[in-house]
DNA sequence: TTTTCTGCAAACTGTTTGCAAAGGC
DNA sequence: GCCTTTGCAAACAGTTTGCAGAAAA
């Protein structure tokens, strides 16, 4: 159950040392936040960083929940996804594991995806545009295996 | 201002025609909705469509409004997407008038955009995934020309 | 006449905000 | 000690639902 992520500075430090830089200080809500963010992969609502949060036995407070993943993600350090279920997700924002999600729209699994072609078409459309292109989010809607039968 | 759209079967008339199908009365509300939305060329927000339909003297309860947006998504001949902006928003779905958002995190303006490599590229991804792929949506976020002055 | 549709108001859900107490520096 | 951060509770915004009257078939 346990993963093993082992990378150099993991983000956890990145978004710390970030923050401390924007003049932020080292609460407890935020830490707990952002190690929290550090041992997932993929996207997660509010909601479940709070729950998971609490069985921790590091409760925090919604307000700031909210309050920290905003400030991270004003910051670029957290990606904030909206899947079309009627609630944003967050994960953290890692250059190296960009990718995008698959939502399965009857039992609601949400798989991530990479695509090389997909985002070379990106980034030329991004070029040609006139607008300043910072993010991008693709979402691709559908039955998973399980659920198509 | 006023907008000429001559096309042949009208997407109020398919759309009225696949309702009916379906087993749905002609209501007021239905119709009202279903022609103000074949006026629009981007997607509109619930509350977009409840004022304008005020304004034009049809006005319509906001239930009914979300009512009859759900059904012409269900049936297909509505799209919705959520543009990151903390709600829906819709448009009439015609596949050959298919596209994409840009939107500025600025002033709020949304662009839309069609490009074939990239509906290629989702082409090619969703038949090597291990998913039926209906939809997909695609929102590039950023600032428009008049903003990143 | 029977069943569906509509509008209103109330309920809900996810998110944000005001404020006083707790905590970092 | 000063200023930020936190948690709570209340406020909010968008969306959904229950219900009684209006309207289609």
């Amino acid at each position: 159950m346990a993963q093993t992520t082992p990378v150099g500075p993991s983000w956890a430090d990145t978004a710390s040392a970030r923050l401390a830089d924007a003049g932020y200080r080292r609460g407890g809500a935020r830490a707990a936040v952002i190690d929290l963010l550090d041992e997932q992969a993929c996207a997660l609502t509010a909601y479940d960083i709070e729950a998971a949060l609490r069985e921790h036995g590091r409760a925090v407070g919604r307000a700031s929940v909210y309050r920290v993943l905003e400030e991270l993600h004003e910051l670029g350090l957290v990606t904030k996804v909206e899947l079309g279920q009627g609630q944003a997700r967050y994960e953290p924002a890692r250059p190296e594991h960009h990718h995008h999600h698959l939502v399965c729209d009857t039992c609601g699994a949400i798989v991530p995806f990479h695509d090389d072609a997909l985002e070379r078409a990106i980034a030329a459309l991004s070029r040609r545009v006139d607008f300043d292109v910072a993010e991008h989010e693709i979402v691709l809607h559908g039955a998973c295996a399980d659920c198509r039968n």
